[in-house]
This record gives structure tokens, C-alpha cells and sequence, in this order.
DNA sequence: GGCCTATTTGTAAGTTTAGCCAAATCTGCA
DNA sequence: TGCAGATTTGGCTAAACTTACAAATAGGCC
């Protein structure tokens, strides 16, 4: 694995990372149905101090998952990659499959 | 956040947490490429100890986005989920579009 | 300017993960 | 059975991540 092979896994790594955690996710599926919210109203529903969905969102943004848009007082995310669902439907999907193929398993 | 919608991100976390690491985005960038490898030949792949590659492959297993079979004296890895690849391309055109558009917002 | 609200950043403690070595399993073969 | 190669597991230390609190920053309003 030379350097630019592995800057560009350390790169994808990185987006991985941002959306390996529960709060995140929840983040993103929250910002793919409403489109928009601020960091007041995410507080409210991952129900945690804002400062950790302050950090959360920060890494989902440095990640270039997610971007933000200052509006006055208040600080609006919004995703900024379409595909992260149709991922989480397939990933889904074949986790489902899986389950469903065990107890053929069996006979 | 209910109990349920806890354990469904929780879930998926445990995918992305699976495949936010350099070394195991290259194992599953191999096995999409040529369809199956032993532990072996990825060892020699990733350069690292075979222990670790063991350890790696593992946490994809159990994130269900791999599957092994033993055959002899070696197992062999496959790549359990198809849409990985379509999610990287998906994301790395997002990120290259999002860097070709910087130079435009500062006009 | 001064105050209030929204958000970000710094810090610190606790938890998790990565990496390597050694030991244990498992398979094929003599 | 006993040996050799392939793979997995356990243990250990260093590094990274999570989380909440406190402090700092930024915008709106008086």
C-alpha cells in the first residue's frame, strides 16, 4: 500500500468514522426527512448537552457529510451528500436477507 | 429516542464503525476487486501482522458485510454486501464536486 | 455598549480501539 | 499420533473517541 493508496483509505475512513455513532446517525436520518435544522432542535432529539451535537455536527462537516449556513442567530445543517440513504436501505436490506437465510441453514 | 430507535442505530453504527479503518476499506476495496481472498494473501496486502488482518476481518463478519469459508486449511473472505462500491463512488463524487465548487464561493 | 441567546471550543475523566506478541485451534499429511 | 502451516484468541500498552462541564465567541436587541 503506497502513500497516495493510503491517504486515500485514511480519507474514506475518516467519512466512516463521522457516521459510526448512534448520535449521528440519528442526525442524518433527521436531516434527510426535514431537510434542514438547527443545532437547538438536534439537541432536543438526540437529548444530550449541546456542545456534544455541536461536536457531532462538526465532525459530520469536517467529514463533508453535512453543511452549515449561519442565519442569524442560529447555525442550520443540512446534508450535503443524497446517497447516505439508499446506502443504509441496501446495508439494511441485506442485513435482513442475512437473518432471513440462517435458519436455512439448519436443515 | 425510544429504546428500539436506539437499537437500530446502534446497529448501523456498528456497520460504519466496521469499515472506518484504512486498513479494512482495503480489504473490502480487494474483495469487491477479486471476488474472494484467504487471510493470507490480505496479510500480505495490508502489511501488517496476520493476527490483526484476523481481527479485522472478524469485526466485518460480525458487521455481516463479509462472509468466510473455510476450505482446508485456509478461509477464504467475500464481500457479503454489493452496494458498498456504489456508496464509495457516491461519496468520493460528492466530496470531489464539493472541492470543485470552493473556488466558486469565493467570488 | 451591555445583555441575552445560540453555538463553538478547551479541558479532563472514563471508555473504547489499534497493534503486536504469544499461546491456542484447526486442518492436512506422513 | 505427531508435525507443520493457517488462522484465531487473549493479553497488554498506547492512542483515539465520547461526554459533560466551563469558558469563549458570535448575532440580535435594548
Amino acid at each position: 500500500m503506497n502513500d497516495m493508496t493510503q491517504a486515500k483509505y485514511k480519507k474514506r475512513a475518516k467519512i466512516f468514522k463521522a457516521m459510526a455513532h448512534p448520535s449521528r446517525l440519528l442526525i442524518i436520518d433527521e436531516l434527510s426527512i426535514s431537510g434542514e435544522r438547527c443545532v437547538c432542535e438536534l439537541t432536543d432529539m438526540v437529548r444530550t448537552d449541546t456542545s456534544t451535537v455541536s461536536c457531532d455536527l462538526a465532525q459530520l462537516r469536517d467529514a463533508g457529510l453535512v453543511i452549515d449556513e449561519r442565519r442569524g442567530s442560529m447555525v442550520y445543517y443540512r446534508l450535503g451528500v443524497s446517497c447516505i440513504l439508499d446506502f443504509f436501505e441496501c446495508v439494511e436490506a441485506a442485513m435482513i436477507s442475512k437473518t432471513e437465510c440462517k435458519p436455512r441453514l439448519l436443515n
